[in-house]
DNA sequence: CAATAATTTCAGTATGAACTGAAATTTGAG
DNA sequence: CTCAAATTTCAGTTCATACTGAAATTATTG
């Protein structure tokens, strides 16, 4: 697959900036490269055009599929695995967000439960110390809830009220 | 400083999921330890509390402080800077959501209006191609949007409009 | 059921970020 | 202004993770 200075300059930019969350450049490059390509692509094509090793692709390519982000796909008369990406921005954010959820608010909330737990026969903590914890558990439990709630509105509920952006809030802060 | 068993749980959770994030260790640790402690610690204490080079603690420091997450404090009479957290969760939050915004979703932004811009007089990028990165572009400058309407409202009137969560949207899409 | 293509695994290597300790610099007290 | 304490800088080292290439495994075709 031959890259034009466009598709090149939007795949290094999303390769520097995956390395910012948690997942590593060329992950986030082949997520981006797959993202573009008009269509799927087999693993050996996606290691030319990025020039990295055949195995580095398939280790990453399972690292995409576990977030939900790739498909496998199979083409008429090829035996090869070709991969595409989800193309849909909103989807593919919604899809992110649950996974960083489960990966990374979940165990903190658990950690935080098990924190105040052991806080309770405790007589070697200060009371302000658990205090503090406890409004972090607090913090996220309302976080998380909220997600949870919104994340079963229909969709296009969803993007209405986004397009409403502060609008909403006009309503709500007149009935005190 | 003295740690207790629950202090040194929520410490060494913290580091972990500081490092899924963009954070090193070192950083998450000692904001962790700044948030819990009951008074201002100096860098010599937070050293050897969690057993680190002084000298990491002063990088480190110096990465919470342009977060805006820890601030310098004076001790009477004690010449050496003292540090402390913001306490509020909430407060946290929005500090790093601020941050990360301008970390992150600002140049990304900049990357995708120039892909979009040198589009324009671009024959060899397929059409489908550059749609799709103007499919990003549109996305990430609504979620921003949103988000800079979002942060002037004050913060009553956020927290109210968090805890009722779906309930708003039972309003919304009745009025189609 | 070969033969071959495709994929995965894995031991070893490369790379980059974090960390240390010593030296340099800055700050503050007398 | 001098001295000591506090802080920062930085060259070198450690450590974790990404990556490679070869070998092993799995799948597919005739």
């Amino acid at each position: 697959m031959k890259l034009t200075s466009i598709m090149q300059k939007y795949i290094l930019h999303w390769g520097e900036m995956g390395t910012r969350w948690g997942v590593n450049r060329t992950v986030a490059q082949i997520h981006a490269l797959l993202y573009l390509s008009p269509e799927p692509l087999h693993a050996e094509e996606i290691a030319d055009t990025l020039g990295v090793a055949r195995s580095n692709v398939s280790t990453s390519i399972k690292e995409l599929q576990s977030w939900g982000l790739v498909h496998i796909v199979h083409v008429m008369g090829d035996r090869r695995d070709h991969f595409e990406s989800l193309k849909d921005p909103w989807e593919m954010f919604t899809v992110i967000m649950e996974e960083r959820k489960r990966r990374e608010i979940d165990p903190t909330l658990t950690m935080l439960r098990a924190c105040v737990l052991e806080g309770e026969s405790d007589k070697t903590t200060p009371d302000d110390v658990k205090q503090r914890i406890h409004d972090v558990l607090e913090f996220m439990e309302n976080i998380s809830t909220w997600y949870e709630q919104m994340r079963h509105v229909p969709r296009p509920t969803l993007i209405k009220l986004f397009k409403l952006g502060s609008k909403v809030t006009n309503f709500i802060s007149k009935k005190s």
